[in-house]
DNA sequence: CTCTTCCAGCTTTTT
DNA sequence: GCTGGAAGAG
C-alpha cells in the first residue's frame, strides 16, 4: 500500500503530514486532488475511523471523484463512510438530523432559485411594491449576500449602514421583503440554499452542545478549493475545527472565479493568520501542460496585486507557441476556429474529445455550434439549464415535494392547475391571501372546509376539494410504499403521464422522455435501497435530489466529440487542445468588470484558468465584430492578448483553408473514427440546439439483433462496443461501461437513438450467439 | 379561466 | 434573439 511513492516531494508532504492545520496551495495541473485523496488515503492507513474525517467540496461531482479514487486505492467500504460531499449535501444532512432544534421538521424541502424568486415576486407584489423598482432578481441578490455574510433578517433591519445604503438605491423595503421572505419560508418548512449554510452557523451558534458533538466527531476536516468559500462557509469551517485543529485546506488563489456568488478570496490569503501553527505546502509543479502554456499563464496571472507567491512550472516538452487567430466577425470566428478543428485532426491525429472550445458566456455556443454542425463536427454543449430545471421536471418534482411536506407552498402552487383543472390565478391569490391572513399554509386553508365554502364559488370549491383529495392521495402513497411505486403512482394519479403522453409534438416527446428519465432515476434509486438494505421511500430520494443538479454531466469521455462550455464550467478540467473564444474588450473581460480593478483581476484569473485548461496547443481569438443581443457591435481585441509574454505567441499564423480542403478533411474525420455517430449529439447535459435536431436513423450504425438468435451476457463480460439486446428497448451499442461490483454501469446507444445509462446488475442483457 | 401577445432583460453558477 | 413573466383579449 505504498502509494505515497506515486507523489513527488511537496505532495509527499502534504499527504504525510496529517496533523494540524495544512494550507496547499494547489497550482493549476499540479495534482490538487491527488493530494486530498492520498491524504484521506493517508488517513485511514493511519486507523483514523472513516466517520470521522469530514471532506468538503463545491459540486457533486467533484465528491464524488474524489470518493471514488479513494476507494480504488483503500477500499470502498471504508471510503463510503467518510463524510464526504458538497457543504450543502453534508450541512443539510445534519440539519435534518436537528431540525427540531431550528424549529423545522427533518423533512424540509429545500427551496431552489426560482422557487425563492417566486416567492420573492410574490412578496412584493403583497407589499404592493412595483417589480420594476423592486426586481426580484436584485432582490434575491441582496438577500442572498446578506445570508452568506450571517446577517439575518433582523440583523439586516438593524444594521444602519445596509439600510442607508438601500435607501440611497431608493429601494428601503427590502429589509421587509426579507423579513418577510424568511418568515414565509420558515411557514413552509422550507430552506433555500443559503440557509442550509446560514442555519448550520445559527444552529452552532445556538447550540453549543451540538457544536461540540460535531467538533469532536469530525476529527480531520479537509476543504477543496479554498479559495471558493463564502464567510458563512469559511465560519462552519473555522468552527467545526476548533477542537482538533486537522483542518486541510486545499486551493489556489489563482483561481479564485467565483466572487459574484460571495466566494472570498481572502479566507485562502489569510489562512496564516487565521491559523499560526498551519504549515504551507506549495505544488508549484504543473504535469498538465507545455512549458510554453505554463509560462504564458504566469505572464498574464503577474499582472495581478493580491496572491500568494508561487512560481508554477514544468518539466514538459516546450511544445507549440500560442495561436492567435483573427477574425471580422463572429461568424467568421466560428468558421475559422471549425476548420483549425479539422487541420489539428487531420495533422496530430488528436481525437475530438481532446477538445474544447471555451467562451465566457453561454450565449457564444450558438455561432460555433452551427459553424461545427455545418462542418459535420460532432459536439456537445455542456451547461445551460440542466435536467433538473427543465419546466417538465420540476413540475413532477413539485408533486414529490407536497407529497413529503404539503405545507411547501412553492410546489402547491406550481401544481395547483397543472395539468390544468381550472384553478387560475385568481383563486389561488386568494387561497395565499387567507393563508397570509390566517399565518397558515394553503395546504391548512386547503384542509379547511368551512373557509372554502365562505371564500369561493361552489364550483371552484369543488376543484379545490378535488385537488385536495390528489394531494391527500399522493400523501398516503408515498408514506405506504417505496419510492419507485409511488413517484410512478404520482405520474399517473396527477395526471402528467397522460397529458404529457397526448402531446405528440416533438417538444412533447422530448418532456416525455425526461419524465421517464425522472422515473427511471427515481427506479435506480430504488434498486439501489433494496441491494443495501436502506430506507427506500420517495421522502429520502428527495433529500439527495434538491441539491443535485448535474447528474447528467458525467462526461462521456468516450464519445468523440468536441465540447464547448463556459470557462466557469471548465474550471477543473483538461483537453489536449483548447480554444478560447471572444477575446474582446467587453466580453472578456466583461463590460461589467471593466470600471474596477478587482473585478479585472478576477477576469484575469478567469483566463488564467482558461489558459491553464490546456495540455498540449492553445488557440486564442478575437472577432472585430460580433452580434450580441440582436445588434452587430464593432470590437477591439482584449487586454489579455497583450499581457501575455509575445514570445509564447504565433500570432497571425493562421490562414483560412479552401473549402475543398476543409470537405476533404471532414471525410478525414469520418474515415479515422470509425465509431463516429452522431447520436452522441444527443444532450450531454443538453441545449437546445442540439435536442431540437432529431436523430437521423442512419446514424445508428448496427444490424438490429434477431431475438431467436441472442444468448443472455453477464455484468462482467460486459464490453465496450458491444451490441447488446434489451428486452424493452431493444437492439443497443455499449459506449462506456464504469463503475465496479454492483455499482457497474454501462451507457448505452439504443437503436431509437437514445442513450440510456444500465445499472448491469439489473439490466437483462443478451449477445448473438455465435455460431 | 385560458390563450395570446407584449415587453423587459441579458456574465459567470453551484447548491 | 430567446426566455419568461405580465398584461390584454376572448
Amino acid at each position: 500500500m505504498d502509494f505515497i511513492d506515486e507523489l513527488n516531494e511537496a505532495q509527499q508532504k502534504a499527504v504525510v503530514n496529517t496533523e494540524g492545520p495544512a494550507l496547499v496551495i494547489a497550482g493549476a495541473g499540479s495534482g490538487k486532488t491527488r493530494v486530498l485523496t492520498y491524504r484521506i488515503a493517508q488517513l485511514l492507513k493511519q486507523s483514523v475511523a472513516p466517520y470521522k474525517i469530514l471532506a468538503l467540496t463545491f459540486t457533486n461531482k467533484a465528491s464524488r471523484e474524489m470518493r471514488s479514487r479513494i476507494s480504488s486505492l483503500i477500499g470502498s467500504e471504508m471510503s463510503a463512510n467518510i463524510w464526504m460531499g458538497t457543504f450543502h449535501s453534508i450541512f443539510s444532512k445534519i440539519l435534518r438530523f436537528e431540525a427540531e432544534k431550528l424549529g423545522y421538521s427533518s423533512n424540509f424541502t429545500i427551496f431552489d432559485t426560482q422557487d425563492s424568486k417566486n416567492l420573492i415576486r410574490s412578496i412584493i407584489k403583497e407589499l404592493k411594491l412595483d417589480n420594476k423598482v423592486y426586481k426580484p432578481n436584485v432582490i434575491f441578490g441582496r438577500i442572498s449576500m446578506a445570508k452568506n455574510n450571517l446577517i439575518t433578517a433582523e440583523k439586516y433591519m438593524q444594521t444602519g449602514s445596509i439600510i442607508s445604503e438601500d435607501t440611497a438605491r431608493r429601494l428601503p423595503r427590502i429589509c421587509d421583503i426579507y423579513n418577510i421572505y424568511q418568515k414565509r419560508c420558515k411557514q413552509n418548512d422550507a430552506m433555500d440554499f443559503d440557509d442550509l449554510l446560514l442555519k448550520t452557523n445559527i444552529l452552532f451558534k445556538d447550540f453549543p452542545d451540538t457544536l461540540k458533538k460535531y467538533q469532536e466527531k469530525f476529527k480531520y476536516i479537509l476543504v477543496d478549493e479554498y479559495q471558493d468559500t463564502n464567510y458563512s462557509q469559511y465560519l462552519i469551517v473555522k468552527k467545526l475545527s476548533a477542537t482538533h485543529r486537522n483542518i486541510c485546506v486545499v486551493g489556489d488563489d489563482a483561481q479564485s472565479i467565483y466572487s459574484f456568488r460571495g466566494a472570498r478570496i481572502e479566507n485562502i490569503l489569510n489562512f496564516k493568520s487565521d491559523y499560526p501553527e498551519s504549515n504551507i505546502y506549495k505544488l508549484e509543479r504543473n504535469y498538465r501542460s507545455t512549458k510554453t502554456i505554463v509560462k504564458a499563464a504566469n505572464s498574464i496571472i503577474g499582472n495581478n496585486k493580491d496572491q500568494i507567491q508561487k512560481e508554477i512550472w514544468s518539466e514538459n516538452e516546450e511544445g507549440d507557441k500560442i495561436k492567435i487567430i483573427k477574425c471580422l466577425s463572429d461568424k467568421e470566428e466560428a468558421y475559422k476556429v471549425s476548420n483549425t478543428i479539422f487541420s489539428l485532426v487531420r495533422n496530430t491525429q488528436s481525437k475530438l474529445n481532446e477538445i474544447t472550445i471555451l467562451y465566457r458566456t453561454n450565449a457564444q455556443s450558438r455561432a460555433m455550434e452551427e459553424a461545427l454542425r455545418k462542418n459535420d463536427i460532432p459536439y456537445a454543449v455542456y451547461g445551460g439549464t440542466s435536467f433538473y430545471q427543465r419546466k417538465e421536471i420540476k413540475d413532477i418534482l413539485a408533486y414529490f415535494r407536497v407529497a413529503i411536506n404539503p405545507n411547501d407552498g412553492e410546489a402547491i402552487k406550481r401544481i395547483i392547475n397543472y395539468p390544468k383543472r381550472g384553478i387560475g390565478e385568481t383563486s389561488v391569490g386568494k387561497l395565499q391571501d387567507l393563508a397570509n391572513i390566517n399565518g397558515v399554509n394553503i395546504w391548512d386553508i386547503l384542509n379547511n372546509e368551512q373557509k372554502l365554502v365562505e371564500f369561493f364559488n361552489s364550483g371552484t370549491v369543488k376543484k379545490l376539494i378535488s385537488f385536495r383529495e390528489l394531494i391527500q392521495s399522493t400523501i398516503d402513497i408515498s408514506q405506504k410504499r417505496n419510492a419507485y411505486d409511488s413517484a410512478n403512482a404520482i405520474s399517473i394519479n396527477s395526471g402528467i403521464h397522460q397529458e404529457i403522453t397526448a402531446d405528440s409534438t416533438p417538444e412533447g416527446v422530448s418532456k416525455k422522455e425526461n419524465i421517464q428519465e425522472m422515473l427511471n432515476a427515481v427506479q435506480a434509486f430504488s434498486q439501489n435501497a433494496y441491494r443495501e438494505g436502506s430506507k427506500d421511500d420517495l421522502s429520502t430520494f428527495m433529500e439527495g435530489v434538491a441539491l443535485l443538479t448535474d447528474q447528467d454531466n458525467e462526461k462521456s469521455d468516450a464519445l468523440d466529440k468536441v465540447t464547448m462550455m463556459t470557462i466557469h464550467a471548465a474550471k477543473g478540467l483538461e483537453f489536449d487542445n483548447v480554444f478560447i473564444v471572444g477575446l474582446e474588450e467587453d466580453l472578456f473581460p466583461s463590460a461589467m468588470s471593466v470600471s474596477s480593478n478587482v473585478a479585472i483581476e478576477e477576469e484575469r484569473r478567469l483566463f488564467y484558468v482558461a489558459l491553464t485548461r490546456a495540455k498540449k496547443r492553445l488557440f486564442l481569438s478575437f472577432a472585430l465584430s460580433r452580434y450580441r443581443n440582436g445588434q452587430i457591435l464593432n470590437t477591439r481585441p482584449s487586454r489579455f492578448i497583450k499581457e501575455i509574454d509575445k514570445s509564447y505567441l504565433d500570432i497571425n499564423i493562421f490562414e483560412t483553408p479552401r473549402r475543398e480542403n476543409s470537405y476533404n478533411t471532414t471525410r478525414a474525420i469520418h474515415n479515422s473514427n470509425p465509431s463516429y455517430s452522431r447520436v452522441g449529439e444527443r444532450r450531454i447535459k443538453n441545449s437546445h440546439t442540439t435536442i431540437s435536431k432529431p436523430t437521423k436513423s442512419t446514424d445508428t450504425k448496427f444490424s438490429i439483433l434477431n431475438k431467436d438468435n441472442i444468448i443472455p451476457i453477464s455484468a462482467d463480460d460486459v464490453r465496450p462496443d458491444m451490441i447488446v439486446y434489451h428486452t424493452s428497448f431493444g437492439t443497443g451499442k455499449i459506449l462506456v461501461v464504469d463503475g465496479i461490483g454492483s455499482q457497474k454501469k454501462a451507457r448505452v446507444v439504443f437503436k431509437d437513438g437514445k442513450i440510456r445509462i444500465l445499472l448491469l446488475k439489473f439490466a437483462k442483457l443478451f449477445i448473438e450467439r455465435t455460431k
